[in-house]
DNA sequence: ACCATTTAGTTGACATAGTCAAGTATTTAG
DNA sequence: CTAAATACTTGACTATGTCAACTAAATGGT
């Protein structure tokens, strides 16, 4: 469930002025290029075929957003000057295969370096944190807008690492905040759960899973020991943008595995009814629900309910 | 303290990638010019003239990186069609300050709401909690590389808000893991502690300050009651990105009326001798060293100090 | 007060970059 | 087998941008 209402004028003013900025910014990374006997155009033709191997013009006409009329003459301009070669495909014979030959590697080598050098002292100029900030924030602006743009891998999971707590807490309060209303002593409440599992964190008995989608967390789950016999799955959760991937399935599966090998008897949970997705996950893994009970929390009445599952 | 070394090669390429892409992302926003009567340039140029008063021919070609002599025949274009003034400066007769004129404003309106409407559509497709963080992230990138753009206001204080107590366990879990090595138990006990804090918040007699500079969190401090008579100040921090504006002092120094203002005899805080920078406010503000122990905590041997301040 | 230098803006001559429509050869679909 | 679509190519054109030389006014040093 995803919420979703109009743009607000500040978020539209924002990425607007992100987009002047940015433009200027292009602009200033252009004149590296001046200096080059290459054109930022003739240089992101280059890039692209110094990189990926025997595309056609269409693709890059497509990729690159240009006229197909002008990218042919650019094409026949680098192939008259020896740096690319231009062969018919077997398959079809309209389309040629683009690639580099070794002068045209040879020409590119100095822009690609200079283009290098320039980035570089562009983050020289940072402390390595905000360094990581910046690319961290790039990757971000890049991959919302760029809706084409799906990781080879969709997600992997790996176990908890320093900062994965506070960010869940972030990112779970924030969460059911704008979904369910819920003020911020649930916040509060995963914050001690976490704080308390990484105190008391027994690695035989106990367990994290935190999904992980292009270097960010987009879930996670807590397997704690309550007793020699009961095991408690505590705090599943998938980002809203990593949805549908089958993460929270996965999750309970992990937790169910490992429970199932440390001999637990039974693995249980506590949730709330209002959440519905995560409960289909736990009625598809074979939880049944024990009891439920009305209760006030996070600001709302609420109904809790156990679920169990014996292993 | 910040850390600096050589940007890694991982970093430049993800920022070139961003370039190449962020390029074709303007090229496609641009792709809306094209049917109006103006060209991307002359947008840029009108959009500045419709936000900023009296700019000269100068300011307008150093701040959209435009070419003198290009820019000249812009403006007189623009001049002949009635959509600009130029008139000389009373202190420069070299200068015309430049102004839109209304017929200008009605030319410029539709331009104006193509690209709102176009950035708006752009946003429409994503949650809103996808178009926060894509407008958190392009406000970093942007704060990040433009070193001239410091805000109007350097920061400012607010109370806890939901989403507020994860943040600042994941950031201080990060810091001191950076700047220090701790290791994950430090950051489990700032989410006990902010857990607990928000669980038995008594607004009567504790409090939270949250420092923000254009929407981010900088910094934090929270005051907690021991007894009657006793107040404790925990978990100062203060953003490297943010070090060096008196974030530290102000936060310190609020924590010190607030207990004075409610009538506590002693403020008390507890920190590690290594925290150096942090040491130095407390001596400003008038702690006084109380006592030191050597102990074993987040994976090194420290120092801990008590400090008291007598109110 | 005077002159060399700098700054703001303009103009001419030119080159580059990009667009559009009409064309050919080939493939695909019915 | 033919009509339609696709992958380019070419011609004709315009828009966009660059560069250097120029004028007029302001500034700085003596």
């Amino acid at each position: 469930m995803t919420i979703h209402h109009q743009p607000s004028k500040e978020r539209i003013d924002a990425v607007r002025a992100f987009n002047r900025f940015y433009t200027r910014q292009i602009g200033l990374l252009d004149e590296g290029w001046l200096k080059s006997a290459f054109s930022l155009t003739e240089a992101r033709v280059l890039y692209e075929l110094a990189h990926r191997d025997g595309l056609t013009a269409t693709d890059l006409a497509r990729d690159l957003g240009l006229d197909p009329g002008y990218l042919s003459r650019l094409l026949k301009k680098f192939e008259e000057r020896g740096l690319v070669e231009r062969t018919a495909t077997e398959a079809d014979a309209r389309r040629s295969s683009i690639t580099m030959t070794p002068a045209g590697r040879t020409a590119f080598a100095p822009l690609n370096q200079g283009s290098h050098d320039q980035v570089a002292a562009l983050l020289d100029r940072l402390p390595a944190l905000d360094q990581d900030r910046l690319v961290k924030a790039m990757l971000t602006v890049q991959r919302l807008l760029d809706e084409t743009a799906e990781p080879e891998v969709p997600y992997m999971l790996r176990p908890l690492q320093v900062g994965d707590i506070g960010w869940i807490t972030h990112r779970q309060g924030l969460l059911y905040a704008l979904e369910y209303g819920w003020d911020e002593t649930y916040e509060a409440l995963v914050a001690e759960i976490l704080g308390a599992f990484v105190k008391s964190f027994d690695p035989k008995w106990e367990r994290s899973w935190i999904a992980e989608r292009e270097g960010e967390v987009v879930g996670s789950v807590f397997v704690v020991r309550k007793s020699d016999a009961v095991a408690k799955l505590r705090l599943l959760y998938v980002e809203p943008s990593a949805r549908g991937l089958g993460i929270g399935k996965r999750l309970v599966d992990e937790c169910v595995s490992f429970a199932r090998a440390r001999g637990y008897k039974t693995l249980t949970l506590w949730t709330n009814d209002i959440l519905v997705s995560a409960r289909r996950i736990y009625e598809a893994s074979g939880f049944k629900l024990a009891d439920e009970e009305r209760h006030h929390a996070f600001g709302k009445d609420l109904v809790g309910q156990n679920w169990n599952l014996e292993l």
